[in-house]
DNA sequence: TAAACTGCTTACTCATGAGTAGATTTTGAG
DNA sequence: CTCAAAATCTACTCATGAGTAAGCAGTTTA
């Protein structure tokens, strides 16, 4: 107390320069950041019951038990916390979808595992942020970059699609349009998917995708007659009791 | 001045019983009605580019040249007007889909009037209201009345795939499942569409609902062979020159 | 053990925006 | 021309919610 510590220099982080050999903050930097994604959870799944600006930062931090302050001490700010939960969801999507591409095949093959991918994420906190937050909720400076990320993803969809058609093995179209009502039909199970009530999301997924794959209409089957030679009319499922309740 | 009037009882609407012969306001009632139309248009407009809760009601105001009070004086509350726009909007799909109906024909007929009614629908202000605004943001009261209509437009589109599939027309399928794919494509254009842009509405409809009957698939042209008896590959539009620039 | 930092709190500030009170202008009827 | 009702305005109130200030407890490190 009495000796005022003013023989050195003394900043405010003087020690370990930097990248020390005595690891300085060994999992410390982890839970720092465990719990930064704890708060874009909380977040996101509020904003998904609630909208963006019906949630306020008190909702959250009453979620996770802390007081509003806290969450100032691992975002900036709301609007931050929106970008980055709606960048995460764009940023699982764009993996998802080079994972697709990676994994090979045709542009049918590789469409539907985009398809696929798509439908996993809208179903979770990030991706449902993703298609339920409209642009216009985030400000300027994230909004341009934001909108180049889903550019990225639609742009992603019609080259695939445009190849399809190339190939022959999809149905002659505009891509653009093709892409944007598959795209919809996908994100729109983010408006209506409840987790734990009815269809599993893989049940959802395998019949969203096959209707968008085959059509509504009935054609006289000229292709994947290989499975079920004989089917009249109504087939195995009774269209009257489908897989759920309601 | 110096009278003051004072002989008759005097209400605050004594004179004109009610349905009087000298009709006492004519046109009044009309020209309130279309201002109070004007409001909800504006609003949704606003809402559509912002969001509701970013729509101030000064903002509605603004737009309309008159001061907020004003408003007040058409409305009871912001939350009315929510209410309104998307009522509207409903109501405009529930008679779309009445009249769909009423035109008759085989299932298929009348889901793809239906669908075609939809999509005109989405792309109206009150419309991409109904789609962009999620239940959530609407105050309880409301809230219930509001899920009930949207659920009445979904049943109808259910029972309609439901009816296809038993004539055979349609895919066999569960109906819940396709009417949200359905719902969900058409709904979607509502998120993209720019008045004026690119696409017409009727461009928009007609591919959107043209892709979600046949599917993306290419199939061994095994129905609708009347026209083109001859399409090698890449059809009528070169897939990489759409309708539009971009 | 003391300095310094991490993590978190209570107790504010301050802007925005919904909704209201009450005056004021406009309009139509007599 | 007068008066009342209709329509609109100016000038508030008041709640909510984003963001901040300042400080306190636990922990690390020298």
């Amino acid at each position: 107390m009495t000796k005022t510590a003013a023989t050195r220099p003394r900043k405010t982080r003087p020690p370990v320069a930097a990248a020390s050999p005595w690891a300085n903050a060994p999992d410390r930097e982890q839970q720092r950041e465990a719990k930064r994604q704890a708060v874009l959870q909380a977040a996101a799944q509020l904003f998904n019951e609630r909208g963006f600006h019906a949630t306020s930062l008190d909702d959250i931090a009453a979620r996770l038990n802390v007081s509003k302050p806290t969450l100032y001490y691992y975002v900036k700010n709301k609007d931050e916390i929106l970008l980055q939960c709606v960048s995460q969801g764009l940023e699982m999507t764009l993996e998802g979808i080079e994972a697709s591409r990676a994994a090979g095949g045709n542009a049918v093959d590789q469409l539907r595992a985009c398809m696929q991918a798509y439908t996993d994420i809208v179903v979770q906190p990030f991706g449902m942020c993703l298609i339920r937050v409209g642009d216009e909720e985030v400000p300027e400076p994230s909004r341009t970059e934001l909108r180049r990320m889903k550019s990225e993803i639609d742009q992603a969809f019609r080259r695939l699609v445009a190849q399809g058609v190339e190939e022959g093995s999809l149905q002659p179209c505009d891509p653009k349009m093709t892409a944007f009502v598959i795209a919809g039909a996908l994100s729109w199970i983010g408006r209506w998917y409840q987790p734990g009530g009815e269809y599993t999301p893989e049940q959802i997924a395998q019949q969203c995708i096959d209707t968008l794959c085959g059509g509504v209409l009935r054609r006289v089957e000229a292709l994947a007659v290989a499975a079920e030679p004989k089917t009249p009319r109504r087939s195995r499922r009774s269209s009257s009791a489908p897989l759920a309740g309601n």
